[in-house]
DNA sequence: CATGAATGAGGATTCATTCAT
DNA sequence: CATGAATGAATCCTCATTCAT
C-alpha cells in the first residue's frame, strides 16, 4: 500500500525543514562556500541525493532559506496591519527586532555574509531582497514624518544603517553590550 | 648584465603590488571564493605561478591584502601622535574615514564581505584585526572621556557600529546618501 | 470485490504497453541515454518503481521495446508463409516496409540510434537481432537466386545496405524525398 | 628557465591530438556516453583535469573530433579543386571514400553513431555538419547532370543513401563484403 | 626569476534502483 | 499491485598548487 498524499505531504513537509535548518546552521558557522552539500546531507542525516529532491541546487536551498527566513521573521511585525506605526509601536518594534536578532544569530549571521559577499547571490536576488524589505522601509519613513523629523527618508537611512552596523558587530561579538546600545538606540530613534 | 640587487628588489616590490591590486580588485567586485587564481594572474599580467613566489597562498594573499590596507588606511590618523583626539581633531577623523572610505571602496567591501564571512579567514587572523584596531577604539574611548560621556566604552560601541552601519550600506547602494548622512554621524558623536 | 484474475492480466498487458510506447516515443525522441526512467514513468502516467514491476531494469525495458517492436513489424511479411517471393510480393514486400518506415519512425529511430551505438545494448543481444531477421534475409537470397542473378547473397547484401541507407537518411531528414527514392529502389531491386 | 612559446605549442599540439585519439577510439567502442573523462584521461596517460585545458568540455572535445575528423578526410578530395567530377574522378573519388572508410573506421562508427542518435549533438551542430558536406553533394550533382541524368538529385541522395548504408552495414559486420560491394557501387552509379 | 602545463583532490549534480508503506 | 521518498555510486568539472624547463 503506498503512502498516502497526506502522510507524503507530511514527510516532504518535515524534511524539507530538516534540510533547510541543516543548511542555515551550517551555512552561518561555516560559510556558504565552505559548506558542502555532502556536509548538510551527512547533518540532516540524509542522502545527498534527496537535497536535490527538495531543492535544484546549492543556491536555490540558499535563496529559500533566506526568503522563508525573511518570512518567518517578519510575519508578527506591524500588528494592526494600517502600516503606520505609533510611536509605542515603534518601541516595540525595535524589541522585536533585537529580540529576533538574539533568537535567528544563524539566520542573521547568513543574511549578512551574503548579502556583502559578491558572487554568492546574484543581482536578481538581490533586488528581490529589497523589494521584499521596501514595505518596511516605507513604513519607517512614515513614522519619521509623523514624528516630525526634518528628512524622514534621511532619517530612516541612518536608523537602518545604524541597526545593521548593531547587529553585524553583535553577529561577531559574544560580548557585545546588547542591551545597553538597544537603549541607545531607542533613545536616538523613537 | 644581470640585475643589481636594488633593482631586483624594486622590480619585486612593484610586482607584489601588481598582484595585490589585482587581487583586492577582484576579490571585492566577485568575492573571495569566486575569484580564482587564473583570474589574478591574468589581471596582473604575471604567470599564475608566479603569485606564489610572492605569497604562499591565497589565503595569505588575502592576509596581505587586508593587513597591509590597514596600515595604509590608518597611517595619517590622529597626527599628533599623542593618542588624544581633541574635538577639532575627532571631526577631522571622521571626516578623513569618509574620505577613505569613498577611495578605498573596493578595500572596504574586501574587508567587510571577508570579516562577516565564516570560513574564510581563520579565527587567529580575526583577532589580529581587532588587535590591531585597538588603538583606534581606545583613542576613541579616550576622546569620549574627555568629553564627559556616561558611559565612553559604550559610546564607543555605539559609533563603531554605526559607522560600520553607514559603510555597509553605502558600500552596496550607489544612491546612498553618505554626506547627509555624515552631517548626521558627526552630530551624534563629535 | 477484488479483480479477477483476468482483469488483473489486461491491466498489467495494458499497462505494459503504457510503458513501451512512452518509452519508444522518448528514447526514440531524446535518445536513450538522455531519457531517464522517471521521464518515462511520467509520460506513462505511473509511478517510477512500477516500471521495475514490468522490467526488471532500463536496459531489458529497451530489449523488450526492440524485440517486440520487431515482432510487431514483420508479423505481416510473407503473406504465403512458403518462404519464397514471387516478384509480385517483392514489390509488396518493399512497398510494405517503406510504408512501416513511415508509420514506424520512432522505431526505427531507435532501433538505428542504437544499433549503431556501442555500449548501448551488449554483443549477445546484438547477435540475438541478427538472428532474429535471419529469415527475412534468407527469404531475400532465394528471391534473388530465383531470380537468376549472379551471386544472390552479395545482392542481398547490397539490398539491406541499399534500404538501410534510404532508411536512416529518411529518418533525419524531414525533405526526404522517400517516394521517388522508392522508385529507384524497386527499379534496381525487383 | 621558462619553456619558449614555440615548445609550449608543439606540447599543446601534440598533446591535444593525443587527446582527440584517444577519445575518439574509446567513443567509437564504448560510446559517448559510456566514456567517461577518466578513461579518456587514463588511455592519453594524462589528468583528468588536463582535458579541460585543451576542451571545453566533453561535449566540445566531440565536436572537435567530429570537425577535424571531417576535415582531415576531405582535405584530398576534388584535386583539380575546379569542383567538376570528371568519370574517372568519381571513380577516384568513389575508392578514396571506400579506402578512407577502412582507414578510419573509428572516425565513421563514431560519425553515424552520434549523428544518428539523438540527445549527443545538438541541431546547432547537426547542421553545421551538414552544410560542411554541403560542397561535396553539390559536386555529385554537377557530376549527375553532366551524366545526362534524369534527376541528379535525386540520384545524389540516392548515392547518398547506398553509401551510407553500405558504410553502416560494413562498420558493424566485419565479415561484410566491401570490395565486392563497391563493384555494385560503381557499377550503379558511375 | 618566470612560465604555464600538469596534477588530483574535492565538490555539485544526476539517476537507476530499492523499499517502506 | 502502487507509490514516490530515499539511496549512493558515478560523473563532470574546477581550481589551488606544484614543478620541469
Amino acid at each position: 500500500m503506498p503512502r498516502t498524499k497526506i502522510q507524503n505531504e507530511q514527510i516532504r513537509v518535515q524534511k524539507r525543514m530538516q534540510i533547510i535548518n541543516s543548511a542555515l546552521e551550517l551555512f552561518a558557522q561555516k560559510g556558504y562556500h565552505t559548506t558542502t552539500i555532502a556536509d548538510i546531507a551527512k547533518h540532516a542525516g540524509i542522502a545527498k541525493g534527496l537535497m536535490y529532491s527538495y531543492f535544484t541546487s546549492k543556491e536555490e536551498l540558499l535563496h529559500s532559506i533566506l526568503i522563508e527566513g525573511y518570512e518567518l521573521i517578519t510575519e508578527k511585525f506591524d500588528p494592526n496591519h494600517d502600516g503606520i506605526l505609533e510611536p509605542q509601536e515603534m518601541l516595540l518594534f525595535i524589541n522585536d527586532l533585537f529580540d529576533k536578532l538574539n533568537n535567528d544569530r544563524d539566520y542573521w549571521r547568513l543574511y549578512f555574509s551574503v548579502t556583502l559577499q559578491p558572487g554568492v547571490i546574484d543581482d536578481y536576488f538581490r533586488k528581490e531582497m529589497i523589494k521584499k524589505y521596501k514595505p518596511l522601509f516605507d513604513m519607517i519613513i512614515k513614522y519619521f514624518e509623523a514624528k516630525g523629523v526634518d528628512d524622514p527618508y534621511l532619517e530612516m537611512v541612518f536608523a537602518h544603517s545604524l541597526i545593521d552596523g548593531v547587529f553585524i558587530n553583535f553577529l561577531y561579538d559574544k560580548d557585545y553590550p546588547l542591551d545597553k546600545i538597544k537603549q541607545l538606540v531607542i533613545k536616538r530613534l523613537v
